[in-house]
DNA sequence: CTGAAATCAGTAATCATTACTGTTTTCTAA
DNA sequence: TTAGAAAACAGTAATGATTACTGATTTCAG
């Protein structure tokens, strides 16, 4: 199943590029109509998870049972508000070696693992 | 709302103190229907959220799109298996250091963190 | 330029979870 | 002990995110 270029995953990506809010497919959904009207909600989340597969964008579980995306693919850490649900970068070291502490003890082979932080964010808790 | 005894969510914990496993709402329907043949299922999922809202079990997001209920309440990380769904404990002392680290750069409260790990377990791995 | 393969739009189906409703259970206080 | 208000229940319908299906359209190698 060789991939062919497709008009619409490019403008599914090229959306998810000039966001940095990590919106969920819905959200993409509805902004990429904007500027190709009839395209249908299974070729986003059907391209979304693609380009995830890809890993030319990343998919984020955060907790709230809506898959969020992300454009940006390196390394780094979210928070999410427990009040708005914003979905921020965190600027900090990753933190892989706690992978090697949690393997110390165990039996199988522990390929990465998930973080993120939760709390109210700055606008919220103003 | 004064919470009243039930006979129902009684089953439902002492259930889930037997497994350490970290069943999901429908496993623990399907085993609870064993003893209390006429249990609901939604009376099973409104059990495990006010057990989880009253601190009582834990509800476990590993990502795998389905929640998992843990009785054990003390704070400890989980493993889950990409192949098999399998979520194990892991034995492992907590790294909340790392909610300072996150916070320093940070405009906004951070309250905790979600951590875990995938990878491929013991049973799976032979 | 052609045709097989990939992708699409539109829609139906799935799956976990939550909401609703009329009935039953719990438990306080009379 | 018992009445009755509040809470919880069983059963079922609804929701919301995501995936699967289908016949039409697009892509692109030869």
């Amino acid at each position: 199943m060789a991939i062919k270029h497709s008009r619409q995953r490019q403008v599914i990506k090229d959306f998810l590029m000039t966001r940095h809010d990590h919106p969920t497919a819905d959200v993409v959904y509805t902004n990429v109509r904007q500027e190709y009207p009839n395209i249908s909600l299974g070729t986003v989340y059907r391209n979304l998870t693609l380009l995830a597969d890809m890993g030319e964008i990343t998919r984020l579980r955060v907790g709230d049972g809506v898959d969020h995306f992300d454009a940006d693919t390196s390394r780094h850490y979210h928070f999410i508000c427990s009040k708005c649900g914003q979905v921020t970068d965190l600027k900090m070291d990753n933190i892989d070696d706690i992978v090697d502490i949690a393997g110390l003890n165990f039996n199988g082979e522990i390929q990465g693992h998930m973080t993120y932080f939760y709390g109210i964010c700055g606008n919220c808790n103003k």
